[in-house]
DNA sequence: TAACGGTTAGACAACGTTGTCAACGACCTG
DNA sequence: CAGGTCGTTGACAACGTTGTCTAACCGTTA
């Protein structure tokens, strides 16, 4: 029997107890230890019992960190994700499907919000990568994705949500945001409406310019001229979209409905329907759901999109790529749904 | 010069480069280059160039993990958050707090989902502790939180947010449960209510308990005899909290204010409310904040908590055990506020 | 010029684990 | 009974890094 360590003797409850420090109490060599830990065989079953006491008196754990840097492969069962912000429930849909995902293979995720800020999507990447994540799922936001290329051509698992990735050929999960764009638009114009306005976010967000993309196209399919429907972009906060939604409402010839491209738009263009009175007057249809849309008066209809099969799509991805698959990167579409409350059934005023 | 590893040799690219391949790329020792990346004197200034170009060259970063297991201290810059989901907008308001506050140390943020399940508390604290986070932050499920004892007497520092733990003397940080519950009682007494009820969430839920303590008190002590007042509990989802809304409503003597003392509790007693036409009849103040619950109508008052503040004071507290702190565990109180919106302020009906 | 102090540099061991391998004894087999 | 196989076992090196220590070199100073 090896001696117990004087870091063991000095300190024993203090201290956290190693692999030696298990060994020695079982009286056992190291390796044994490992063995037993990890589930291998070739241990007697009564070297195992007295392991497994030993590591039940002191409350012994793996360091994975050390095992992973010995182990070949060199795993360390943990993945990065960057998403707009953790505080945003979209997000929180798609992160906890995705941790559903993973748990079942015993990965932890780390998550981070970008704030639409591309120089934290570098360092919050350099950052996971420095703790060696085994994949990165994440949210595009800089101009480019070309910073991440390096550990792309290492084999480095990365799968984009939400938008795609530019300047980078890699898996992407993604709403269809043209094709909800265009239903949105399809339902305006079956109940009536002709006189329609669009309002988005920033243009420089990639599923913005899809959704304008395809409500747009599909009013010019009708033959709606798409010059003369007012289009206000680069509303990002829900106060913005307010005054924008009461600058249509003043308007010399004031829309009869109203598609918002995403959901502090939608907020900014009910509270501001509500001001006005309008709530029952001019349709609205929006994009992305939200908790409690059936309970506002009228409720409102809107194309959802579905985070959680994102999400689940997303782990399932990296998933194949961590154990080797090596098929061309492809994109994969979520389908939106567009749903019926109330606000966009709303028949034309004049 | 020392040659290059036969591994970087072979496979540039593909392999992920060490510091060894960083020296003998710049020519200089290991340790240099050691000290080079983590900002170390005495280097001189042409050798810090040329280790950085390479590094530059090879993309290379450090790993670490294993510095972590070398380096004194053992930090990993990491720590553990236990939220009951991710998906849920208080718990990602908590997250968002406690990443901010951590992201400027450096720290890193595990997250994970409880699921009010016990079990899951156990195999997920055990998960980040093979992973060696600095710290834990989490929220206590199981009935007693013995089984983090061993770590805690080892000095990891760990923060219990949203309720207290039991079994185990810990920092904690928690809303004014009580208060919050007395203050809505007291605002409902306040505009004439004599005939009020309860609505809460499982009894086994500590903040769901002194809720309900707060309220019946205050009541109490106003006079109303507690026993008179309907409290039906363990509803844990909207769809029990409705059911038993139209319960109350259809009752010989109906409420004429209802305190429900959970998000999704409130929603439940608001779809009855408005199935029932007594939205603008029946007073409610519910307990916790929601999104849009100013465009309601009417409005809905409630009792907020400070999920931003819980998270803040979570993560410095946590900062300050891991820099050291000695002192007394205890348990810090966000106060909870009133938000008055209109439907704590009908008036009752007979 | 010898002795000294300060700066820079790298060799080496160590962190806690796992992969490799050789040694051991028990058990066959011919 | 010699030789072989098989299941156990632990010594040892290695993973990529940092702490320690000594060596080499520089410029001073007596």
């Amino acid at each position: 029997m090896t001696t117990l360590s004087n870091r063991y003797q000095a300190e024993a409850s203090k201290q956290r107890p190693t692999m030696r420090d298990v060994a020695a109490l079982a009286g056992v060599g190291i390796k044994t230890v490992s063995r037993v830990v990890n589930d291998e065989p070739g241990v007697s079953e009564a070297k195992r019992v007295r392991v497994l006491r030993a590591v039940e008196q002191l409350n012994y754990q793996v360091d994975m960190a050390a095992g992973s840097l010995r182990r070949t492969g060199r795993r360390t069962l943990s993945i990065g994700l960057l998403l707009p912000s953790v505080a945003n429930p979209f997000s929180g849909e798609i992160h906890r499907a995705i941790e559903d995902a993973l748990a079942a293979r015993g990965i932890a995720v780390f998550a981070a919000s970008l704030d639409d800020d591309p120089e934290r999507e570098k360092a919050l990447v350099a950052a996971f990568l420095r703790r060696r994540v085994d994949g990165l799922i994440l949210t595009p936001i800089a101009k480019s994705q070309a910073h991440v290329i390096p550990e792309h051509s290492r084999d480095l698992p990365i799968v984009f949500i939400d938008r795609e990735p530019n300047g980078l050929d890699a898996d992407a999960v993604v709403s269809d945001n043209a094709t909800g764009g265009a239903r949105a638009a399809a339902h305006l114009l079956s109940h009536g409406h002709t006189r329609l306005a669009y309002l988005g976010d920033r243009t420089d967000i990639q599923t913005a310019r899809e959704r304008r993309r395809g409500f747009l196209e599909e009013l010019g399919r009708s033959g709606i001229p798409v010059s003369a429907v007012p289009a206000i972009e680069g509303l990002h906060d829900e106060e913005a979209a307010r005054l924008a939604t009461h600058e249509l409402l003043a308007s010399r010839n004031p829309p009869t409905a109203i598609f918002s491209s995403q959901n502090l738009v939608t907020f900014g263009a009910m509270r501001a329907l509500k001001e006005a009175g309008a709530s029952n007057k001019v349709a609205l249809v929006g994009f992305d759901d939200f908790a409690l849309a059936d309970m506002m008066e009228p409720g409102i209809t809107l194309i959802a999109q579905h985070p959680e099969r994102i999400g689940k799509l997303a782990a399932e991805r990296i998933l194949a790529r961590i154990d080797g698959d090596q098929s061309l990167p492809g994109t994969w579409v979520v389908p939106s749904e567009l749903i019926v409350r109330g606000s966009g059934e709303l028949p034309p005023f004049d």
